[in-house]
DNA sequence: GCACTATATCCGGCTAAGCGGATTCTGTCA
DNA sequence: TGACAGAATCCGCTTAGCCGGATATAGTGC
């Protein structure tokens, strides 16, 4: 670990879109579509703004059929799980974040009926 | 406390150059001119990343005759507290921070001499 | 007031990074 | 194979942010 490192995971932190893809993201794997849902924003500035993480180590991609989905990762540094922390514990208390997570869970409940 | 302060906090963590200037700033307060010696920059870059912390509440500064004093300040959100102890307990693990650690106290040990 | 020091701010130039529509790539299913 | 869906990447555009020399401002001491 030297600063470059740390520079980077929290250079991935600073940009509030971000934070708020991986709020949604502490509720379990979710795919490029539920995003855009949830946060209502284009496909491509979702797909950027995981690039950006998976660069910076915060999260990894799985493969499933047509869809990918995204999930947090424990990262290697005691550093990032100090980090990891501070976000479940803080994140949850915004508003922003709070609503986001309504508006999740309102649209996976539409979802689920037709996949079980 | 909403997401916008968090990233007002975040993203004066996100560059290397201001995580070297609150390292050093855990050791008391410093001078504009302290970090430039220390840090081997132009006047103007120090100052400039000062201002920034300053604007994210993570300093303040305090004026001694032609002085400017900075120190860290201890902010009003529990958030930025256990980012805090984040930073006080990662970042001096660092090897550039190290480094930056032992040119400050040599340089003050040159200083002391004449001002004591 | 005048020189001098310390710091803040301005400036021009450059790069990073944000945005969202358009395009490309990958996988599904018939 | 062809039509389609989901996601990644490209593109042009715009803003934020970094840099460091130059200039402005604030305080000191004579």
């Amino acid at each position: 670990m030297d600063i470059e490192n740390m520079e980077t995971l929290l250079k991935a932190l600073s940009e509030r879109t971000r934070l708020r893809i991986l709020a949604l993201l502490t509720q379990g794997e979710l795919r490029v579509c539920d995003l855009m849902a949830t946060l209502n924003m284009p496909q491509s500035t979702v797909s950027r703004h995981l690039a950006y993480l998976k660069n910076a180590h915060w999260i990894k991609a799985r493969r499933k059929g047509a869809w990918m989905y995204y999930h947090l990762k424990k990262g290697e540094y005691p550093l990032q799980h100090k980090l990891w922390d501070m976000l479940d514990r803080y994140l949850h208390q915004l508003p922003e974040v709070r609503r986001d997570l309504h508006t999740l869970r309102s649209y996976l409940a539409k979802q689920l009926p037709s996949s079980a």
